[in-house]
DNA sequence: GCGCTTTCAGTAAGCGCTTTCAGGGTGCTA
DNA sequence: TAGCACCCTGAAAGCGCTTACTGAAAGCGC
């Protein structure tokens, strides 16, 4: 038997001996007499039919598949928040498809286009957006015919410029809540792993460190500020970078984990001890920390709850055409990686 | 001005003066005079204009999205070999849809089927399979038809039963290794912790670890081999029950890293030191368990070559129509968590 | 200057599906 | 037995796009 290239509904209906309309009513449930029913189901079961999603689209039912766009899959940031994304997801029989854009504008906006273009239901940008104005328009520009054309988008993590439903993490609060409980351990010399500043989490993480640490009257040196990636590698290579600075700082303050992570490394390459002669605290609270030895001090963000709150607003009709922001706090977590001075 | 729901081919034409056909062609980059091509092009800006990717598909012209299936994002051994297959893909202006099915079998068809239905041209699997019949025949059946339509699938490391290009692990060589290894820093008992029977992994890393103690002389009681699900949890619920059984194992092997960072975790909350009181190894070499201290003891396979290899074979032609099998080795790394007997 | 080829825009035929609209059986009532 | 209401099925009209195919205008050689 030489298989045909695509098995149409039309294949089926007249295996079964029916007319189109009946064999799509049938494959969709709608009312039908059993017996056909039945000769279609099996029609379509032997030659193992399966619709068209695009013909199905364009003759006007809608799929179940939502996308979400992050910076990196690999990440275990965006790994655990999209979790959450997914379970709601699950919870309403959605298909969830996810892409990573290694955080290339460009690449980004090519994927709503597309998720526009199949005409997903609704589209979730997770993570922090850019600090720029052509990006920001290039976006705009494709999202707006998106929401004009009843697409519902929500994002995490990203406010200057989209106007949008929202998930935000309480970055600025949360970084200085960790400079008070820093402060608390009897730290007066500060170190920060930074990521890119192009980054609106970077700015409000490290202006809400620095703003709570002015209070208590400590200056953070620019020369303890170092920038890197957002990734282990970038963390290890800040951390190096600081070492080979001779800074005087007695705790370092990773504005991830991640990198907080990478900064534990190179710390133990150059043979010095977590917390015993620097103290180390990261950011985020991803999940692999817990089993880090030490383990790591962090603000614990709810990840998982991230996500699902955003898909929870994406899925949520919006009447009220305002804009919703969900803040949500992040909370301190003192853990083996930071100790009070002199002890 | 009133936004339309969606604006259409025809919209743009109707506003630049020209037919469908000159619209689409322009559209397209065919040959339009330059003097028509610009309105177009000035009235598909203007009215923010997306081509419907299904109309499009529908009509013929194929899209540029593969389609990724793993077990969990979450996981970073998924991470890390989607990570290899973005790198390809991108390499090859591929966009990447990545889904997860939390190993549900339905799922993982819901999402082979989504992915036929989008005419994707290529469909990966990552991660193995189950065994169980009923699954195995659903799957095939969905998968066939898609391949007949000139669609490509490439898996990573599942080998019964689907009959397509497939990128393998060297499990059960791998887990011989390390078994060697083991044997050679002096330890004679030994506990496994081992993920569900079903999966083919499980079968490999398992038999392969056995049979080489076999050959030793050494043999495996059924009492320290302990099952549980193929994440942290499920290490640290299997070591916890290890523990409670109170064997007298000096070494223990995980068949994937997630595990053994879960059983380290128990190990460290029961007062016992890895690897001073007991060694443990793992399976994979995620990238975080260099960062661990102790750094794992493993069997490292190149995830994100796995990736990348399955990705150039579901690019790569294959006239000669038999299966390609590429087989990967590990290659045993030994780390902190691992010592020698007595020391 | 005439008939040829060449270019390029327009017309129209689908791609595979859903869904409205009509029509033809039924079963019921009078 | 005739009349009415229902329920199902089938015919057909799109959904938005690509792409033959058609036809008109323009360019060429003689």
């Amino acid at each position: 038997m030489q298989p045909r290239a695509h098995v149409t509904l039309e294949d089926v209906a007249r295996a079964a001996d029916v007319s189109l309309a009946t064999a799509s009513r049938a494959l969709n449930g709608m009312r039908v007499t059993p017996q056909l029913r039945d000769r279609v189901l099996a029609a379509a079961e032997k030659l193992a039919y399966t619709p068209n999603a695009h013909a199905r689209a364009l003759a006007g039912a809608s799929h179940r598949t939502v996308g979400v766009i992050c910076h990196d899959v690999t990440d275990p940031y965006f790994a655990a928040v999209a979790g959450g994304v997914m379970r709601v997801a699950g919870d309403n029989d959605l298909l969830v498809m996810l892409a990573s854009t290694f955080r290339d504008p460009e690449r980004e906006i090519a994927y709503v286009s597309m998720l526009r273009a199949e005409r997903a239901p609704a589209i979730l940008l997770i993570g922090s957006g850019f600090e720029d104005a052509r990006w920001e328009r290039a976006l705009e520009a494709e999202l707006k015919p998106y929401l004009d054309g009843g697409g519902r988008v929500a994002v995490v993590s990203r406010h200057r410029s989209l106007k949008v439903d929202s998930v935000l993490p309480e970055n600025r609060a949360g970084a200085g809540a960790m400079a008070r409980a820093l402060l608390d351990l009897g730290h007066r010399r500060f170190a920060v792993l930074s990521g890119p500043r192009a980054l609106t989490t970077v700015a409000d993480r490290l202006g809400g460190f620095r703003d709570e640490l002015a209070k208590a009257g400590v200056a953070l040196d620019p020369a303890d500020i170092v920038e890197g990636p957002f990734t282990r590698d970038g963390g290890y290579g800040a951390m190096s970078e600081l070492l080979a600075r001779g800074s005087a700082a007695t705790c370092v303050f990773a504005l991830t984990d991640v990198m907080a992570i990478g900064a534990c490394a190179a710390l133990r390459e150059h043979g010095l001890s977590v917390p015993n002669d620097i103290s180390v605290a990261g950011f985020d609270d991803i999940p692999i920390v817990r089993d880090l030895t030490p383990a790591l001090t962090t603000v614990a963000l709810p990840l998982q709850r991230l996500g699902e709150k955003a898909m929870e607003l994406a899925l949520t009709e919006n009447n009220g055409r305002r804009r919703r922001l969900l803040r949500m706090g992040g909370e301190v977590v003192l853990r083996g990686s930071t100790a009070k001075v002199g002890s």
